[in-house]
DNA sequence: CGCACACTGATCGTATACGATTTGATGTAC
DNA sequence: GTACATCAAATCGTATACGATCAGTGTGCG
């Protein structure tokens, strides 16, 4: 056989639910009836039911007692409290990953936000929204507190279900961001304190926070 | 009628193993039995098995596939884990939360903190810690960004079922902390900024965390 | 004596079925 | 025309039932 069957039926339905919401295939406010998804995978609503339930503890779904599912609607406030909490987590999440961050790392992330940079050249914004995820994920990846990472990881699942959804995008902030980038690796390239990498990758996350506030005319982050 | 209805079986059964671990009254490796606890409350297993992945979804709980679900064994890394995630989080609720510190919150929090004074003269261990969580509640309780408030309480939620089990209590600290109290009310009282508050209170988890790291003969939290 | 293997009891995973609840529509009175 | 009561369809919540899987046990063979 192909693919060994180890997963369960209600994993296939969270991974597929899951998937759907953060491509946009699911748009915010679009229901979930457990049926329908039942019928389409193929199994019961047991399953699938458990699934949902999993997704809303991520904050994935809004789920109302018999009413159903409906995928989280993104508001300005939604945004802003996931993008407050990142600013909070994914900072303490690279200072902690510091001492996995050696030279093959560095040449690694180096590269990545050189490509960015070409791709800010090329007027490519899904490119570099793309790398840009997968830089930070290099800063936070090596976390080694797993309950940090996870939090870091729903974070960014939840980001990515609101930009599929084409919530938000701030192309000025694009250029800072490559820069502000550099100079973190450089930071980390001449062995900082985590403590100094923490604030560094806080205002990096800060900076992009405050952009956004901005533009909706609201005060900068207290913190 | 007493109570009204409203919450389903499945917030039942969530509610009663939740308060049992948090409680203490099932340890750590407590084997989970789904057809046990629906006996208990008189209901099927399919609930039940909704409240223990929600359970395992927030860390309470071990799950293995096809062979079940036992409270999570507290270790020295999942304590470490857990106080690293409350050190980075809670200080940043804290800080959030200073908008809603008025001076009927401050006279409410002096009074805590002075009671917890008075536990420390009276020897009474329980009551302090009780007061303690109370104290870190008022702290961070009034954050108005409720992902991060709901992380702060999962955390303190793990710390509670691991203090049932009596993992780890750290009485010298207990003097220290008072003290560190104290002055974080005061820098509220003089209208600290945010951030100087944020500061302030991770200084304070810090040194719990790293009161606890000493005691195991491991060096300090690098932030 | 030790190891491999089949067997068994316990427990989980999910399908199916049915009652409970909500929602939206329809009809009627005012 | 509007407001309200009533009803039906859709959907959820849970009970029950049964197949699937795993840990532990006993037996036979090397």
């Amino acid at each position: 056989m192909g693919a060994v069957m180890t997963a369960s039926k209600s994993e296939a339905a969270y991974q597929l639910v899951s998937e759907r919401i953060v491509n946009g295939a699911y748009s915010p406010g679009y229901r979930l009836v457990l049926g329908t998804i039942a019928d389409e995978l193929g199994c019961s609503v047991v399953p699938v039911r458990e699934a949902i339930r999993r997704l809303e503890a991520e904050g994935l779904v809004h789920f109302t007692r018999n009413v159903g599912a409906t995928v989280a609607h993104v508001d300005s406030t939604l945004y802003l409290h996931t993008m407050q909490t990142l600013m909070i987590i994914e900072p303490a999440a690279t200072a902690l990953a510091a001492d996995a961050m050696d030279a093959a790392w560095l040449a690694e992330a180096r590269k990545l936000n050189d490509a960015m940079r070409q791709c800010l050249e090329d007027f490519d914004p899904v490119a570099f929204t793309r790398m840009n995820t997968e830089f930070h994920k290099l800063l936070y990846g090596q976390c080694p507190n797993p309950h940090i990472l996870d939090l870091v990881q729903r974070g960014w699942r939840r980001l990515a279900a609101m930009r599929a959804s084409s919530f938000t995008h701030i192309p000025s902030r694009a250029k800072a961001s490559v820069e502000e980038h550099e100079a973190l690796l450089e930071l980390i390239a001449n062995h900082a304190t985590p403590a100094q990498i923490e604030t560094a990758a806080r205002k990096h996350r800060a900076n992009t926070l405050n952009a956004y506030l901005a533009s909706a005319g609201m005060p900068p982050s207290a913190i």
